[in-house]
This record gives C-alpha cells, sequence and structure tokens, in this order.
RNA sequence: GGUGGAGUGGCCGAGAGGUUAGGCAGCGGCCUGCAAAGCCGUCCACACGGGUUCGAAUCCCGUCUCCACCUCCA
C-alpha cells in the first residue's frame, strides 16, 4: 500500500503523489503570535510533524513551510491593549509558540517565513489579480483592494459552498465592496493604526489581508504548484477557500492537497479563547511532560476531535510509560544505548496503518502489542524476540516522533550525564547494601533503603538481573 | 438557511457486514519475601426505532442529541 491522505477539497481520501516523485512540499499555516499557544495549536503541527516524519521515513525529501502571521488585526488590537508595539507583542508570542513547538518534539521547519517580510511578493500578487480582472481597488479612497469573489466562479470549490447559499458576511465595514463576501487582499492604512504597521504600495500605504500572506509565502518557497496545505478545520472557511481563489485566479495551481486537523475539545466544545477553556501549553508542560502531552495528541486520530479531560493526561503518562519502560528494559537487557538514530524498520501492519491516512490510533496499537510481545520475551529470556520486538517499537515510536532515546526525549531523561553518572554511584551503593540484606532475609533493612531511595523519587524495580532503578516518572 | 462531522464498554479511542482494536481504570490469577514492573484472564460496548441479511456497531429508512464552519480561530 501506498500513502493515502484525505484531502478536504475532493472530501476524500486519495493515494497520495508527490508532483516531483520523492519531493514534498507542505504549507502548514502556522502562529498568529497574539497570545499564548494552547494545546489545539500544538496539535496541528504535531500532526503535520507527524506526516513529515513519515514522508522522511518512506524516502522523501519535505520540504516544510511554516508561516507566521506577524501582523494582522489582533495582533494590532491586543498590543495597543498591553501597550506595547505590535511588533514586539508579535515576536514576544512568535517566540512563546516556537518554544512550544519544540517542547513537543516538533521538527523546525525547513523555513519560517513572516508575513511582514514578504510584503513585495504580496504586491505582485495583488497586481496579478487586478491584471486578470479577480481584484479591484476600492472606490471609497480607502486603500482597500478586494478581491472580486463575482469574477472567480469556483470560489466556494474547496468548502463546497455556492457563494449564494452563504449568509452573507456581517461585515461591519464594507469600504466600498462590491459584495459583502469579497475579501481584503490589502487593508489601507487607518490613521487610528501605527505608522509601522504599514508599507507603501502602488495603490497607497496599507497592510496586507489576512489571507494573502500564505498564498504570496507558498508560492515563493513552494513554487505556484505545490503537494500539501493544512493547517486546523476552522481555517477552511474562510482562510483556505480564499487562498484557493487568490491562488487560482492569479494563476496558480497551488495545493494538491488539503488536510485539516480536528480540534481539541473540552465537554465536547472546541477548545477556545471566547469560550474561556483554553489549556495554555507552558502551564501543561509544568504538571506534564513534553513527551506526554504528544502522546496524548498522537493518541487520536488527526480528522477526529480529542476530547480533554481531567485525567486524559494521566492516563497518556501510563500508556507512554508502559511503552517507554519496555524499550528502557529491553536496551539494559540488550546492551542498547540510550541514544542513538531509531531504527528505521517499522513493522509492516504500523506501516499499513500511517499509509492509510496516518492512522496513528491503529499505529499505536501496533506497538503497544510488539510491547506485550516484547516484554515476554523478556521475561522468557529471548534475546531475539526481544531485540525483534525492541527494534520494531523503537522504529514505530520515532516515525511519531515518540521514540524516548531519539531527540529531544533522550538529553531531558537523562539530565546531566556527570550528575547521573554520580547518582548511579550512590544508588548502587544502597543496592547493594540491599541485596546482602534479602540475601540475609533481613527484610526490613531491605526495604528501609527502598522506601528511602524512593522517598528521594528514585524508584526500584527488583529484575531476574538484579534491581534497576529510575527517577519517578521517567521509568 | 447552507456546508461538513459526530454519538462505541467506567474513561480515552480505533474499526466500518462475520474474526481480540489498543490504552487507562477496575476485578481475579501468576510471578515476587513484600513491592514495582510484567504476564494471563475478566469486564466485552456500539444514541433510539424500524428494515435488509444466514449474520449489522458497520448497509437502508426514520427519529433524537451534539459539534464545527459560514465573523477572529489550530
Amino acid at each position: 500500500m501506498t500513502l493515502h491522505l484525505h484531502d478536504s477539497a475532493a472530501g476524500a481520501v486519495r493515494e497520495f503523489a508527490p508532483l516531483v516523485p520523492g519531493q514534498v512540499g507542505i504549507y502548514v499555516c502556522g502562529a498568529t503570535p497574539q497570545g499564548s499557544p494552547h494545546l489545539g495549536h500544538v496539535r496541528a503541527q504535531v500532526a503535520f510533524d507527524v506526516l513529515r516524519r513519515w514522508l522522511l521515513r518512506t524516502g522523501h525529501q519535505v520540504t516544510m513551510v511554516r508561516n507566521v502571521t506577524d501582523v494582522d488585526d489582533k495582533i494590532l488590537a491586543k498590543a495597543a491593549e498591553a501597550g506595547v508595539p505590535w511588533w514586539a507583542h508579535a515576536y514576544r508570542f512568535e517566540r512563546e509558540f516556537a518554544a512550544a513547538y519544540d517542547a513537543l518534539g516538533v521538527l523546525p521547519p525547513t523555513v519560517e517565513p513572516r508575513a511582514t517580510g514578504h510584503v513585495p511578493e504580496m504586491v505582485e500578487l495583488i497586481a496579478r489579480l487586478l491584471e486578470r480582472g479577480h481584484a479591484y481597488a476600492a472606490p471609497d479612497g480607502s486603500g482597500d483592494v478586494y478581491f472580486d469573489v463575482r469574477s472567480w466562479p469556483s470560489y466556494g470549490e474547496l468548502t463546497h459552498q455556492s457563494l449564494d447559499d452563504m449568509e452573507p458576511a456581517a461585515d461591519a465595514d464594507p469600504r466600498g465592496k462590491r459584495d459583502p463576501r469579497d475579501f481584503a487582499l490589502w487593508k489601507g492604512a487607518k490613521p487610528s493604526e501605527p505608522a509601522s504597521a504599514s508599507w507603501d504600495t502602488p495603490w497607497g500605504r496599507g497592510r496586507p489581508g489576512w489571507h494573502l500572506e500564505c498564498s504570496a509565502m507558498a508560492r515563493r518557497y513552494l513554487g505556484p504548484r505545490f503537494d500539501v496545505h493544512g493547517g486546523g478545520l476552522d481555517l477552511r472557511f474562510p482562510h483556505h477557500e480564499n487562498e484557493q481563489a487568490q491562488s487560482r485566479a492569479a494563476g496558480d495551481g497551488f495545493a494538491n492537497f488539503w488536510l485539516h486537523n480536528h480540534f481539541v475539545t473540552m465537554a465536547g466544545e472546541k477548545m477556545s479563547k471566547s469560550l474561556g477553556n483554553v489549556l495554555g501549553v507552558p502551564h501543561l508542560l509544568r504538571e506534564h511532560r513534553a513527551v506526554v502531552l504528544r502522546y496524548y495528541l498522537v493518541s487520536a486520530h488527526y480528522r477526529t476531535a480529542l476530547e480533554h479531560s481531567a485525567t486524559s493526561l494521566v492516563e497518556a503518562e501510563a500508556a507512554y510509560s508502559r511503552l517507554e519502560g519496555f524499550v528502557r528494559r529491553a536496551a539494559e537487557r540488550l546492551g542498547e544505548p540510550a541514544t542513538g538514530a531509531a531504527p528505521e524498520q517499522v513493522p509492516d501492519a504500523f506501516a499499513a496503518a500511517m499509509d492509510d491516512d496516518l492512522a496513528t490510533p491503529a499505529a499505536l496499537a501496533v506497538l503497544h502489542e510488539a510491547v506485550r510481545a516484547g516484554n515476554s520475551a523478556l521475561a522468557a529470556g529471548e534475546q531475539e524476540a526481544l531485540r525483534s520486538a525492541y527494534r520494531q517499537v523503537r522504529a514505530g515510536l520515532d516515525v511519531l516522533g515518540l521514540d524516548p532515546f531519539s531527540e529531544p526525549w533522550a538529553s531531558q531523561a537523562q539530565g546531566s550525564d556527570t550528575a547521573r553518572a554520580a547518582l548511579d554511584v550512590l544508588v548502587r551503593a544502597r543496592l547493594q547494601d540491599r541485596a546482602t540484606a534479602r540475601a540475609a532475609r533481613d527484610f526490613a533493612t531491605a526495604d528501609a533503603v527502598r522506601d528511602a531511595l524512593k522517598d528521594a523519587g528514585i524508584v526500584i524495580e527488583d529484575t531476574p538481573t538484579g534491581a534497576r532503578w529510575s527517577l519517578e516518572g521517567e521509568q
């Protein structure tokens, strides 16, 4: 089987084939840094990171473009509220988003372009649209330039809507639109807005409309036609619909596949600021390991809503610890180092699941089954079966970005090597005392050692090959 | 009004005509000096009402409920 992906435009799962064999261009909508990232934001990036990792593992070269929309209405509004320059506000949160993505093990994009750095590309795109008769400068002198939806018969094709059935946009300020559904390509500067938030164009000073930057930047880095455009389900309309309309109307083929991830929900409802049910990533990372957050996000299919409750992450911790614990115990038994590149050969069933529109829940089920077999092999002392399970599990986890021996998790788990080594000497001495006591059937002393270590956050497990220790919450 | 999606065991979450999804929690057992970890077993559900079928969570009809987008949104 080859990779099949659900294409929102087609409304169906299609066989995926790169436009250029072996090379895949992906554009993912990144942050509009107006505030802190929440779990939903990172869900999207983790989902497309898994796609990227699977493509890499199956021999593709991937160009991953993730934009930062660093100027928009909300950024200007929030910055004004906070009394800081809009660019300082945007950059502050851009860094928070980057930190959240890094923490969750999302591979850095190939390039991360900012809207503000691509005004010339936008101007060029607007010029093409004007030339082709799909855009017009507002006649009211506002400096706005609009996309003319009536001039583009396929408008609505991405979301399968017809213009006439859409609710007329309750736009507070139509500012000279021909049709209420026309959207701004360029927004003329307003006196109330900072001068630093506008750029010169042939149509006057102003700033980008919301959708324009993605079309301009996708073309700049991926060309007029590219493989995959991804983003959250809520971006389908109007954002993605408008991107596609303006790019195609300008003569670009644009995205071959549209992928949309579903939301993280709480009590069935989308996590969103307006509902006040957001879980901030920085906050969550104080309570849970990042790798557990990632496991949790990968445990549901990217196209279904992921319900979050108070126990979700506790359960994810238990589930991930089972996988991680096996990998560590197996490595110890096999004499494998706790670092280094993961094996590449994933189980066939795992590959089949991934090829089936990135069916991560099924893929994880394969790994859990391999862990069970591996644990049995561990107990039975079957080296070859153990080695096989170990390799399968690590290879699979690596595709999901969850291999405990790969970065960023490997170095996090180990802490400082020198401190760890020192601790190891001390703990081993205590374990030796315990072993002596146990041999003498002095269980009171033996248990006292274990309890003392436990109080210090060091967990002792007896195995057929002797006691092993680990730090709490790390397996 | 338009478009799309969902209701699965205590919880999360797959599946999409017959075969164990998987995980978490619970319970019983094995292992262990006791633990921990692990293994085995158990619980074994598909919103509701009809229908098709030898057989339906999966197909059809109807009903109810919920969610998302159409305004900013991952």
